[in-house]
DNA sequence: TCATCGAGCTAA
DNA sequence: TAGCTCGATGAA
């Protein structure tokens, strides 16, 4: 049975007793809602604008959740409002510039600003751990220890440790410098009392900046200009491979150091390399602050901690560092700014890269994007001034740039995808105790299981894509859903054993190559070989400077110094010249000339080999005959002829269910919602360019305006009403502000 | 009669 | 999003 009357313990226990028009703090929740929801502050306290930026939980519905202060706000007279439980900062934990700029981004990509603040902070905080501490651990002697250290026995580790610290405490990193094992012997010393653990003071690092090349003077001009004014500047770095743009970043860092002001560095995912790592710290004598997508929650946690108290004066990051808190900031650069990894394809879909300018521009510092192949959007707003292009065209040192050969392999006969030519090419530079790399962007041991007979293709059960030939033809697997399944031995459709893998991938090109160079190391480095960061490391290692073949996919491309690498060999860009995303074209020409740019990095020149059955591609002519600038100018004025980026601005609105009627319904509605004179094209509901992922139909609405103000005129109009669309209810769908990729 | 499942709704 | 209610269905 109920207990008689539960309503008045109820009462007493949940908000204080309402009050007419009483002030309300309105809370941003990690939820997909538009809206914000108000709360009383916790007992006894009354909602105050210093509030704002704190973090709280919240009861909501039957469970509790992390919010932050968004706003104080008044109810109307009568609403009950439920009551905070507890504060989880003592001060507001985002505050000042990155506040502001995670309110401008939720606005842009018009996302809840609870989502974009829980995507901007680290696992700990969103769930509602305090700031870690970021002190440094030291050991002391004890009284007790001081006391009795001459009687411990000579020779010993205790005894060696007691004598190091008699002097005064010491932190660990000191100890382990000076000390090999000297844990075992705290622990053991601890335990009787005579040492203990002691939290030091931070303190600012003293940078101890090691003098580095000589700039050239491309180099002196950049980092002249760069350094020049401590305001806010965006400067386009386009510098060819090996101009030595990272020495500008450096000697760019190195002033801002000298101002006492904090930098942030932007890297690719796949650009971080313990190198580059080693290079920052050796030249600049300071901590470097790294956070990448290995790092534990906590790790990541501390990182923000010292770089919110100021302490943390050099962070380098892959994408998601660019929410980090910068209140001392004097420089952001981003690194291979054309790099697709930069944007977030989940989740909020935000673009680093465009976010550091927004954030480079509220703290009112210089930003610098680098790159040897910059992206459309960027060279176009250098043509038009917003950037300032600094342009490095020479290879720093004495490398010269690499020759470059169409062959045209037409009627040519291919053994496993390499022509004769090929081949006898690959064996000279052997000879010559040079390095190859050949470099295929596909994956696998082929594409597709084709059966000879009948034409059959083995399909995806889940996706419109065909799977991908794997384990040296014994598997199948989808590259869009993971799917894999193993590779069956008759075709299902005809029974035929005419089953052979079409078209080549990594695997296929490694053994062919094994077989013809049995000599020669060849090593395959592509994601199937390579998931542990530094894996790639190791397998370089390993080839040292030994005549050898590195076969592999995009990751190849990048950052690694190769001095004994001569030739480069490209196979199967062809299905790239035909790709339909408007995109694809800057994206292959990027890759070539990334890819080209590994040839020839020391003394002996480069030659890089691009295998085609399209020699007189115009993407491929402009790109060998005119360079990467020819490419992009061509590419420039076919987007202003076709209307698309960056001469238009696009949103992509994707909606995916079990049933097609049911995505499509739900795009229709949203089209409907938009007036019929808006300004705004719309194209769609039109099935996406891979209908079918992992088992979900999908569908999509493309808004393209040729300036930003209407679009997002129209988004901020119709957002708040497409969260309450019936039709919504039954879809998963998202919404992409500028999107990159249409599929 | 009870348990289970899915759709639809709502949260401050 | 997640947790809840409500109604339909089905097995014992």
């Amino acid at each position: 049975m109920l207990p008689p009357d539960p309503a008045p313990l109820l009462t007493l226990e949940s908000a204080p007793a309402p009050q007419p028009d009483a002030p309300s703090l309105q809370v941003a929740l990690p939820l997909p809602l538009p809206q914000w929801f108000d709360y009383a502050p916790p007992p006894g306290e009354t909602p105050h604008p210093g509030m704002v930026g704190r973090r709280l939980r919240v009861p909501f519905g039957s469970r509790e959740l992390v919010g932050v202060v968004a706003g104080i706000g008044r109810v109307a007279d009568g609403n009950t409002l439920r009551a905070a439980v507890e504060w989880l900062d003592p001060a507001p934990l985002l505050g000042g510039e990155l506040w502001t700029s995670l309110q401008w981004l939720a606005r842009y990509t018009h996302a809840p600003l609870g989502e974009v603040v829980s995507t901007a902070l680290p696992a700990p905080l969103r769930r509602g751990e305090p700031v870690p501490d970021t002190h440094r651990w030291g050991w002391q002697l004890t009284p007790a220890g001081h006391e009795h250290r001459a009687r411990l026995r000579a020779g010993t580790r205790p005894h060696g440790l007691a004598g190091q610290l008699a002097g005064g405490s010491l932190d660990e990193e000191k100890l382990d410098e000076e000390m090999g094992d000297w844990r075992s012997a705290a622990r053991s010393l601890a335990k009787r009392g005579l040492v203990e653990r002691i939290a030091l003071e931070h303190g600012l690092g003293v940078p101890v900046i090691r003098p580095g090349p000589t700039p050239n003077a491309e180099q002196s001009n950049a980092i002249a200009a760069i350094t020049a004014h401590a305001r806010f500047g965006a400067f386009l770095l386009d510098g060819v491979t090996g101009s030595g743009k990272t020495e500008v970043y450096l000697q760019a860092i190195v002033a801002c150091l000298a101002r006492g002001r904090q930098a942030l560095v932007l890297v690719p995912e796949i650009g971080l390399t313990p190198q580059t790592l080693a290079r920052f710290r050796s030249r600049l004598g300071i901590a470097v602050h790294v956070l990448h997508s290995g790092l534990n929650d906590n790790e990541r946690a501390r990182v923000w901690a010292a770089a919110t108290r100021g302490e943390a004066q050099v962070i380098v990051g892959t994408r998601s560092a660019v929410f980090t808190p910068l209140p001392n900031a004097g420089l952001i650069v981003v690194d291979e700014e054309h790099d697709g990894s930069y944007k977030q394809q989940d989740g909020i879909r935000y673009h680093a890269r465009d976010f550091a300018l927004v954030r480079a521009k509220a703290l009112d510092v210089p930003v610098v994007l680098g790159s040897a192949t910059p992206s459309l959007e960027s060279l176009h707003n250098a043509h038009a001034g917003r950037y300032t292009h600094l342009r490095l065209k020479q290879r720093a040192g004495e490398a010269r740039p690499p020759r470059v050969r169409v062959l045209d392999v037409r009627k040519r006969p291919l053994k496993d995808g390499l022509s004769a030519e090929v081949m006898e090419g690959i064996g000279q530079h052997l000879a010559a105790g040079h390095q190859v790399l050949v470099f295929k962007n596909r994956r696998g041991y082929a594409p597709v299981l084709l059966c000879h007979d009948c034409g059959w293709t083995a399909p995806c059960k889940r996706c419109d894509a065909p799977m991908t030939v794997h384990a040296g033809g014994r598997r199948l697997q989808c590259h869009h859903c993971g799917a894999r399944q193993p590779a069956p031995l008759a075709c299902p459709d005809c029974a035929s054993l005419a089953l052979q893998p079409q078209g080549i991938g990594t695997e296929r090109l490694e053994e062919h190559l094994v077989e013809a160079f049995a000599d020669v190391p060849v090593i395959r480095i592509d994601r199937g070989t390579t998931h542990r960061r530094d894996a790639l490391e190791t397998q370089l290692a390993t080839l040292g400077d030994r005549a050898g073949i590195l076969v592999g996919t995009q990751i190849l491309a990048k950052g690694h110094d190769l001095p004994k690498l001569t030739l480069v060999v490209v196979v199967g860009i062809d299905e790239g010249l035909f790709s339909a995303d408007f995109r694809a074209s800057e994206k292959l020409a990027q890759q070539l000339i990334q890819v080209a740019g590994r040839a020839g990095r020391a003394t002996d020149a480069g030659e890089v080999w691009l295998q085609t059955h399209h020699p007189g591609h115009p993407l491929l002519e402009t790109l060998v005959n005119g360079g990467y600038h020819a490419f992009a100018d061509a590419e420039l004025q076919q987007r202003e002829a076709a209307g698309f980026p960056p001469f238009a601005h696009l949103a992509l609105m994707r909606a995916e269910a079990q049933q097609v009627e049911h995505a499509n319904a739900m795009l229709m509605a949203v089209r409907e919602l938009i007036a019929h004179e808006c300004p705004v094209e719309r194209f769609g509901p039109m099935p996406a360019p891979m209908p079918r992922r992992a088992g979900y139909q999908r569908a999509q609405l493309l808004l393209s305006a040729p300036s930003r103000r209407p679009l997002h005129a129209l988004l901020d109009q119709i957002m708040p009403q497409v969260y309450g669309l019936p039709q919504a209810r039954k879809v998963r769908w998202s919404l992409d502000v500028d999107p990159t990729d249409l599929y």
